[in-house]
DNA sequence: TTACTTATTGTACAAAGGACAATATTTAGT
DNA sequence: ACTAAATATTGTCCTTTGTACAATAAGTAA
């Protein structure tokens, strides 16, 4: 395995940083960590690191993801790639970033490497980034709203089973609306939601009934017709 | 200027190809190139060579574009990277693919630098291609195709005036669809085009009005109300 | 003037979307 | 057990959009 060394010296490097959604109290959310290390020592960051002259992308995403945040196994997709000369101090470091859709409570993130904290955000709450990272986010987070708009990713964020409430809260989120709930519903109904008979718990008020998304049964209707997700 | 010297000792380098499409005898095409050297020497491939260490992204595409091509003042647009450790024979090149749309006619076109032939492919014909310009090729235009129902992107490969029917033949190529006359036009309706008072010429039946496109306009009607292009 | 060809508009009905009212099912309190 | 409060869920009316298909218009060529 190579091993990068970063120094003054280098004219040329390729980095790649991970966004990672999640949506929680009604918001969606990127999880950041905190620099151990110069440049910008202590400042918010999404996880990214340089990729080794070997290793292709999806590899780096996985290795680099894992090493500060001890996330794995975990589904990243291309967002954009980034490279002004000037966006690193130190050098030119393009820089692609990637994205994933994570449900929260399913894992546990943990500081690791010179990551020295971590926490997750709401995109209508962050901090100023280190580099250029709040363009990143905010570039990642746009394609993420359109993808949210054609595809049915919004269930990778939502627990496994969830209300039909859960679902219109992401989207009103995301969209910055306040759609009708009857409206939604109707909107919603050609999707093929698994419905269970389980109910919401712990609620002062009528529980909510619980669904969840089967993306096998979702591509069979696909197939069998013409049937698009739309939003 | 910084000169990148490409011989076998390199491990890791940037690049940048374009994409070109336009829109002739109704269908989409792609501007090739035959590349005069090796690797792949005499191969068909889309314009594309090495970023400059101090260069920014948008300024390398100009610049290759006009050194392999002679077009100049194209806008282009971020498509994806390709990272693959194996996609270069001859070492770790990753390259950032770009994408623009011109109108076939107003541009003329000039193999130059290593470029010794250039010409314009449909998209659907393509033959095999240098590296992996296939692929790149091929998942730009799924993007273009993405962008084309959703941004009115489609007049920047139609001449400044189009009949209907152009407009037409464009997204029936594009789907693959063959969409009824009358209700093609309902649908571009909110669409604020301009219709001029010429026709059509040097056809044998009943020439079509002659219609433009003006981003203005059109921007003024997306601010002053909830329109939204959607094809 | 007529036949031919494509452009353009119209009509009738079905499907989708939006505003808003009505009903249902819980919990919590009396 | 009964009632209020809160949210879930369904229904109704009406407007907009989409689709199939017919009808009319405006050129060219003989």
């Amino acid at each position: 395995m190579y091993k990068i060394e970063f120094n003054d010296f280098f004219t040329y490097s390729f980095s790649l940083d991970c966004v990672i959604f999640g949506f929680s109290k009604g918001k969606i959310h990127v999880l950041l960590i905190k620099r151990a290390m110069e440049p910008y020592k202590n400042n918010w960051a999404v996880p990214g690191d340089l990729v080794y002259p070997d290793e292709d992308l999806p590899d780096a995403a996985q290795r680099i993801l894992f090493e500060l945040t001890k996330l794995s196994h975990i589904e990243l997709h291309q967002s954009q790639t980034f490279g002004n000369p000037k966006r690193h101090p130190q050098g030119r470091v393009i820089t692609n970033a990637y994205f994933a859709l994570i449900r929260i409570p399913d894992f546990s993130v943990e500081a690791a490497s010179w990551a020295e904290a971590i926490q997750w955000t709401a995109v209508d709450e962050l901090p100023e980034l280190a580099f250029d990272h709040n363009l990143i986010v905010n570039s990642t987070y746009e394609l993420l709203k359109n993808k949210l708009r054609y595809e049915p990713i919004c269930f990778d964020m939502l627990p496994e089973r969830f209300t039909l409430n859960e679902l219109q809260q992401l989207y009103d989120f995301a969209f910055e609306t306040e759609m009708d709930k009857a409206n939604f519903r109707k909107k919603i109904k050609p999707i093929p939601f698994i419905a269970h008979n389980e109910k919401q718990k712990n609620v002062k008020h009528r529980p909510a009934k619980l669904f969840s998304f089967d993306s096998s049964t979702y591509q069979n209707k696909i197939r069998s017709t013409d049937y698009q997700f739309k939003m």
